[in-house]
DNA sequence: AAATAGAACTAAAAGGTTTTCGGAAACGTA
DNA sequence: TACGTTTCCGAAAACCTTTTAGTTCTATTT
């Protein structure tokens, strides 16, 4: 167990064993030049042997800048932030820049006691993480630091903010189904209170308008679970016998109506192909078949986020919503129906 | 947009404004003794209207405590770190600690430097998230600040680790499904080079031995996937038909199993019942019938160790792996047969 | 040998806060 | 008035590092 409480080991105590003043230390330790080879190589060794870290809080409060950013999040779980955090660990990652990590679970006063926290710590930058891609509340005005939105945009246009191309991915969706030879396709997704599932129809309207095309049946809103998946493959088989292709709003959804197409003596994918969205691996890659799904490149837009916010902490802005790309992921349950 | 980048106001500023020194600002602000009420409420008017924040570098470089913790998880994913977190960041909230996330991938290299960063940034401890319940090096040897191992323990019996109970989660399973009446109780899980899945074996062993029972086959290992347990259904209804209860070490294999088994007409639960582990809600809410589940209770597990590390912090450790009991979340699948 | 240029090094200040200790004011008592 | 006691306030030190401006050393040139 570690705790001894000894007091840490500071410059000057390098500075002693190496028998030069501090501020020699200062200029060996951080590669500044006019210090001779052997002086340098002399503290090197002195700074290894007490096993010396420089005290980040002293450099920190001498250069105003924490060389930490804020990371604000509302959805527990981290489906979303948590990628997000990935990306934007690793763009910050090689330079040393540290992520405090806050949770505010949805609500308002915690969230205002972290911003509060983290101020008063000097973070120099904040990226704050939606729980859905709905706009939500601004918390720039009046912050002496950056912010920059991800996944959920500010509903202040004058904000920087990150969102997935959810219309985009739709639209990529509906073209592979066209590829592959599917014409009568279906849409299920969730709740209309839910920009992204409005996004996501309308993706679907315009990749079927692309191609001169009706869409199969009014897009079913419901829920993002499996259950509803399931639900409305009822209704949908019922009401669309000749349904090839559904495009669902998530992979739940996706998992849902595949495991009761199924049982309802449909082939998948030769008689129905089905596409999800979100790929999100724990379900994409254990349905029967494998999904194809919408990835929404969250690590990507975490990591564009973070370069943002370090251009921003620079002076370098860019308001507005930024939209970034999907990609579509490409598995077994879009097989072309094929004479097998 | 934010970002001006005014110089931070200070207690200086605040002192001015109030017309006092700075120490009588400092004391004012944090309710120390011999500041009259008039002086105390002037100087807390001018605090907020200049609407000062104390600079925590500052404070901290003085008391040489940074009033942070380290979280070092190696589970990029999140399954198991994201729940920890969300416990010790539970027990630190009210008392204002932050919490400094770092992932390491899996990566020794990338570990030793996020550890470097966060002594440098002289955080009062560490939180280490394994990915797995297996044993892992112990990263405590010569480090100034007391480590606290969550989910996978330290392979040195000096430090402090907790870990779930596994081999107690499976007896409670096991003592669940005998009380509802199931006799013949088969066991399919993980891989054997999980230590979670050799305990949880060991825990079905133990709880059949208390009622006097043999288990249904030898225990199936494999992967933790939704596609195993599909595979172990196959051969389980094959080779013992008169099975009547399955103890799963995952949800996902629990998934995976009622989805073959429905598939080859068993009843559940009235035939079969069913029990998976780590009641991951995304899929124990989601199978038909409703999962029953041990839920390995990780907040709490997180709560525990961030209270612990609290305790080690102010020299009080409690060395040796601390194992935190299950708890079993009882759903459809292990309905009684009845009579229904 | 002296002068000079350049390299190598150091003293000191700065950054914002808390805390200690000494001093001043206010008040009561003799 | 003189003195003691409280009560309140402020000056200054301490925390540890980086940077600036200045000082000392070394080597080269005259």
């Amino acid at each position: 167990m570690a705790g001894r409480r000894s007091r840490a080991v500071t410059i000057s105590d390098v500075a002693s064993l190496a028998g030069v003043s501090i501020a020699t230390v200062s200029k060996a330790l951080n590669g500044k030049d006019n210090v001779r080879a052997d002086t340098r190589q002399r503290v090197l060794e002195a700074a290894e042997q007490l096993s010396f870290r420089p005290n980040a809080l002293a450099k920190n409060l001498l250069t105003g800048q924490s060389r930490t950013v804020g990371l604000l999040t509302s959805d527990s779980a981290g489906r979303f932030g948590i990628p997000v955090l990935l990306g934007a660990e690793n763009a910050f990652g090689a330079g040393e820049m540290a992520v405090m990590l806050c949770d505010a679970r949805g609500d308002v006063i915690r969230e205002q006691h972290h911003v509060r926290m983290l101020l008063s710590r000097r973070v120099d930058g904040l990226i704050v993480v939606g729980e859905s891609t709905n706009p939500r509340p601004s918390i720039s005005r009046d912050l002496p630091v950056p912010v920059v939105y991800a996944y959920g945009p500010s509903d202040d246009a004058d904000d920087v903010s990150f969102v997935p191309d959810d219309v985009g991915g739709a639209m990529l969706a509906v073209r592979h189904l066209l590829a592959t030879g599917r014409r009568r396709i279906a849409h299920v997704t969730g709740p209309t209170d839910y920009k992204a599932a409005i996004d996501r129809a309308e993706g679907v309207r315009r990749g079927l308008a692309e191609a001169g095309l009706e869409q199969a049946g009014e897009t079913l809103f419901g829920a993002w679970s499996q259950r509803w998946g399931r639900q409305a493959a009822e209704m949908l088989l019922m009401a669309q016998p000749d349904l090839d292709a559904v495009f669902c709003g998530s992979d739940q959804i996706a998992a849902g109506f595949m495991e009761t197409a199924r049982e309802r003596g449909r082939r998948l994918p030769a008689d129905i192909a089905v596409i999800g969205y979100d790929n999100w691996e724990v379900l994409s890659a254990e349905t029967r078949p494998l999904l194809t799904s919408v990835d929404p490149n969250l690590e990507r837009l975490g990591h564009t986020a973070a370069q943002h916010l370090f251009a921003a902490i620079d002076g370098k802005v860019a308001p507005g919503i930024h939209t970034m790309p999907c990609r579509l992921v490409i598995r077994d349950s879009t097989a072309p129906p094929g004479p097998s």
